[in-house]
DNA sequence: TTTTCATTGATTGTATACAATAGGCTGCAA
DNA sequence: TTGCAGCCTATTGTATACAATCAATGAAAA
């Protein structure tokens, strides 16, 4: 990802971050023209950013009408909650079966790093929001599993870090979560894929309901499903 | 589907069914100039057409070395087929929990009609086929999750075809499928979401043990992991 | 004979120009 | 004043031309 060697995929991972920053609101209109002026080049690399865009998920584009930054529903982000707590809890269980020692001892040592961290810092828990998902990486890195692999790390979680970065800004539970890591790492160094698959399944489920319910009141989204609502300007 | 607004799309939809049915090999390249011969127009709706190809996974690009078909190794079927039955059975599940009395009703009518075609056709199981699709498509849409519902019918749905289409043909054990359905409607009449669940999996879990065995013996794979080989001309 | 370098050809990435569609605006009529 | 019709502008889709990169081929030197 370091340097892009070509001007789309420069431009396209620009966007990418630009989004899920928050830096472009959702629902907002992507002009290719604005984005000319704005990152240079011509039309043609700026729509083969906004087409990887678009299959990354992170804009919705509709023929003659151009393309918009996509704008969740709750009940759209629902749906991707569930289908990534599956696929997660899913990739905890292979993992256990399929992780190789070496590999157990090194998510081991990466949770005794993060408990010394969070003793440092005391609540600014500014490493467990990184090492949260270094954690959940290794996990599913620990699947084997290369499609399951690219479908969490690449179309899901650019958006669920798009909404998670409104939110996790303030303290995140890092000390329960952490009980929690340890806990599904011990069930993994167990080779109990059953009880690891379940551990993880409650653990995203806690973080989940945590994300609802400051979505909730926060209001954040679009409510109807159909994202027709403009920017007023 | 039925008609394309835009060019690109009308070549992306034609490129799409002729990778599923094999009549662009796995592996094979797709010049730009060739496809414009080929279909009309200029390259710029083609590339666009290769882009929507990409996003689906029928393609892969890499940069200044084109777009070739997707040549999965064994392996990466595999990971293909453990994400789907993972998927599928969790589909199963919000189905028993979410469909309506109406849409059980409906998917009871549909495997009385297909044990009448079975009767009629007497193992040609020609119905059987798009019938099976049809079962899976309907409990799909039943776990009234939408982005479940996309990945499963737009991202692995063309693979999965696309491998399945050479190894189908012959009888596929009609008449024991249509009992596993049955026993699944059933589940999920009595809304026994878990035993749903368990019925779903061991019936793809079937599917696929029958279609690894194809798979082996007939060298239609790709070995190495790495998709490199030429077609020789 | 083998290896390496350079040149050449083709293919992809990029830029610009033209065509077609959509949405907004103005004006007229009821 | 409100509603509709027609035009008009802006934006996207398409076409063509140019530049840059890669791969293959061939020749020359070891």
């Amino acid at each position: 990802m370091s340097v892009a060697q070509t001007l789309s995929e420069k431009v396209f991972s620009e966007l990418a971050t630009a989004i899920v920053r928050g830096e472009i609101a959702p629902g907002e209109k992507l002009s290719e023209q604005a984005l000319v002026d704005r990152y240079g080049g011509s039309r043609a690399p700026i729509r083969e950013a906004i087409h990887k865009l678009e299959a990354r998920n992170l804009v919705i584009r509709v023929p003659h009408a151009g393309a918009r930054v996509v704008s969740l529903s709750l009940s759209e982000l629902r749906d991707i909650y569930e289908v990534r707590l599956e696929l997660e809890s899913m990739a905890c269980r292979l993992a256990a079966q399929r992780m190789t020692d070496e590999e157990i001892q090194g998510l081991q040592q990466l949770l005794q790093e993060h408990a010394r961290s969070i003793e440092a810092d005391q609540g600014m828990s500014y490493y467990q929001k990184s090492g949260n998902l270094d954690f959940h990486y290794r996990i599913i890195e620990g699947s084997k599993n290369q499609r399951l692999h690219q479908m969490l790390c690449g179309d899901l979680y650019h958006i669920i870090r798009m909404y998670r970065y409104r939110t996790s800004t303030s303290s995140e539970r890092p000390q329960s979560a952490l009980k929690e890591h340890q806990r599904i790492v011990e069930a993994i160094a167990a080779r109990d894929s059953e009880l690891a698959e379940l551990l993880m399944r409650r653990h995203i489920q806690a973080s989940l309901t945590n994300l609802e319910t400051r979505m909730t009141q926060e209001s954040l989204l679009s409510q109807p499903t159909h994202t027709s609502e403009e920017n007023p300007s």
